[in-house]
RNA sequence: GACCCCAUCGUCUAGUCAGGUCCAGGACACCAGGUUUUCAUCCUGGGAACAGGGGUUCAAAUCCCCUUGGGGUCACCA
């Protein structure tokens, strides 16, 4: 018998878009399968039916695609597979591998408390977990009583019987090496929910199987499960996989780069603003509880809405942050399979051809990373610089379809091609280019003026000043027939020739100013041409009219 | 807390498995100077690490042990 087809799979559950950490684990599996012509399975587990959501899958199925992950196989969704566990559970069940159990959740935790504080001393906070293991209460049960239950419907979970004996459960970790895990450190887990649907442990070791998964590559969260997972397989008798753990990707602050990042931020500037009312949406209550506790967070929307009313830059986290950050999906591809992979020597910049061919386990790294915003950046700028002004132009436009409606409204495609040209050398990200450019869409008279002392020095200081030169130039403009770049270029610094001393600066940073409202913009040039000489002549006038 | 994993510049890392070619290379960031009509670029130069302590060896960033630090797991979440 041949090498069976190597065969990944990711397998997120559904909640919220997709983290940064699963699309670099999706990524190692796909460049997996696609480099030893396997085949990469989609698979939702949604097992957990309060966190699940349709809405979540949509999304994070179109940021894989944007990323350009795509699948041979699914999406498989846990939830409509019931069927297979089921039978699985009724072999355990039978064989005496698994047993019924009838404790609520509530008696657990109770259980749990109680040996915690019986353990000693007073826990640090967060710490101290205490050991506590399920007693095995329910192995006790007779059959008539759980016959009983069982008629009376009353809810209860399927428990995995750990084998007896002190047994070490080994297997090998191709990143982490050998694994040695003794028995005795797990309990008698949970395989089935009350609610009949199966457990996460219980759900991937099924589907692994049936699907014919041969390289599991997931996060380091999952390491010491595979203990739990070896012996489901066993008990089962399911061939066991190649095992890659991932170490997790941490924020620069050493902190576990989680969704709850954005809710942090915004509660700080909360705290910070003293703002009080509930915002739209939700209701005083839910406001008053996330208030009074860091264990609540708002809905995705509510936390965007707030943050934009407080002013407040939510960091990136998710795929869909990165892409309206205007981030290449090529560039997101390189720097997070750089975030814990290597391709040794001193590669760094490639494409996801490179990373199929080059990508192998054996140099996945070992400890945590960083996520490194300015490096990603620092990418992007890269890529942004190589592409040339067509592909830019493309990429800025499909950008603005999503993002920035008003600007391919607005604009023209000739005119939208000179804002990709001028935008181009200048722009770190797509967004960049529209980021602080609204002057070039807005009306002439919602254009305001900056009152900042660089505006007031560009304007009032030197001799003559900001706003004789803006006097001076407004008729020069006015009788200039040619508006390219070129002739522009030629007849601003022709003026600033002859009456500012060569110094452009002295001439452009009025102009600048008149037309934006602001020190900032594309080159002033390609500025004007942009607006035409309409709307140059209107707000030079509207400017000097702020003379005071 | 128990069990387990990890450890090279501020950050991501090359080098570690097969010890010498490494007074440790690259990238991002930082600092200094320069170019530029603003912002952003761009150019030149610079500082910057083998966590600490013991071993083994002619020789250790590389092998072993301890300490310290960081992380993971301990749910009817995945």
């Amino acid at each position: 018998m041949s090498d069976p087809v190597i065969r990944t799979r990711f397998a997120p559950s559904p909640s919220g878009h997709l983290h940064v950490g699963g699309a670099r684990t999706a990524l190692f599996c796909w460049a997996y399968a696609r480099g030893h012509g396997g085949r990469f399975v989609l698979r939702i587990e949604d097992t957990d039916r309060a966190r699940s959501s349709d809405a979540a899958t949509t999304a994070f199925v179109a940021d894989l695609a944007w990323l350009g992950i795509d699948w041979d196989e699914g999406p498989y969704y846990q939830s409509q597979r019931l069927e297979h566990y089921h039978a699985c559970i009724a072999r355990l069940l039978d064989e005496g591998r698994a047993y019924r159990a009838f404790e609520t959740v509530e008696e657990l935790d109770a259980a749990r408390a109680a040996v915690r504080s019986g353990g000693g001393g007073e826990g640090d906070r967060g710490g101290g977990r205490g050991g506590y293991r399920y007693d095995r209460a329910a192995l006790q049960l007779d059959a008539a009583t759980i016959e009983q239950y069982l008629a009376e419907n009353r809810p209860h979970v399927v428990r995995f019987k750990l084998p007896d004996g002190d047994r070490v459960i080994t297997f090998t970790d191709v990143v982490r090496g050998d694994i040695e895990v003794p028995a005795a450190e797990l309990d008698d887990f949970v395989i089935q929910k009350a609610d009949g649907y199966p457990t996460y442990h219980f759900a991937v070791i099924v589907d692994d199987e049936l699907m014919g998964v041969t390289h599991v590559i997931r996060g380091e969260e999952h390491l010491y499960n595979t203990a739990r997972h070896v012996l489901l397989q066993e008990a089962l008798g399911f061939r066991r996989p190649v095992y890659a753990h991932l170490s997790l990707i941490f924020n620069p602050d050493g902190s576990k780069m989680s969704k709850r990042d954005k809710d942090r931020a915004v509660r700080a500037a909360v705290h910070e603003k003293k703002f009080e009312s509930p915002q739209a949406g939700i209701s005083r209550d839910q406001w008053d509880r996330w208030l009074s506790s860091k264990k609540h967070q708002l809905p995705a929307e509510v936390t965007e809405r707030l943050a934009g009313a407080l002013g407040v830059a939510l960091p990136e986290i998710e795929v869909e942050d990165f892409r309206r950050g205007g981030y290449l999906p090529e560039v997101l591809v390189n720097y997070l399979a750089l975030l814990g992979w290597s391709p040794g020597g001193d590669v760094e910049k490639f494409d996801a051809e490179y990373l199929i061919e080059h990508f192998a386990l054996d140099r996945i790294i070992k400890s945590p990373a960083k996520f490194d915003r300015d490096k990603l950046l620092a990418f992007n700028l890269d890529a942004l610089q190589a592409m040339t002004g067509e592909d830019f132009r493309d990429r800025l436009r499909a950008h603005g379809e999503r993002y920035h409606g008003e600007f391919l409204r607005t604009l023209g495609a000739g005119k939208f091609s000179m804002f990709a040209g001028a935008s181009h050398a200048r722009s770190k990200t797509l967004d960049d280019a529209y980021r602080g450019c609204g002057f070039l869409v807005a009306a002439d008279d919602e254009i305001v003026y900056e009152q900042t002392r660089a505006v007031r020095k560009a304007l009032t200081g030197g001799d003559p000043d900001g706003y004789a030169h803006l006097e001076a130039m407004r008729p020069v403009l006015g009788a200039q027939n040619d508006w390219s770049i070129a002739a522009l270029e030629q007849c601003v610094t022709s003026y600033a020739d002859e009456h500012a001393g060569g110094k452009l600066g002295t001439v452009a940073q009025p102009l600048r100013i008149a037309v934006s409202g602001g020190t900032v913009s594309p080159a002033i040039f390609d500025t004007l041409a942009i607006l035409g000489r309409t709307r140059v002549l209107n707000r030079i006038d509207r400017c000097l009219a702020t003379r005071s």
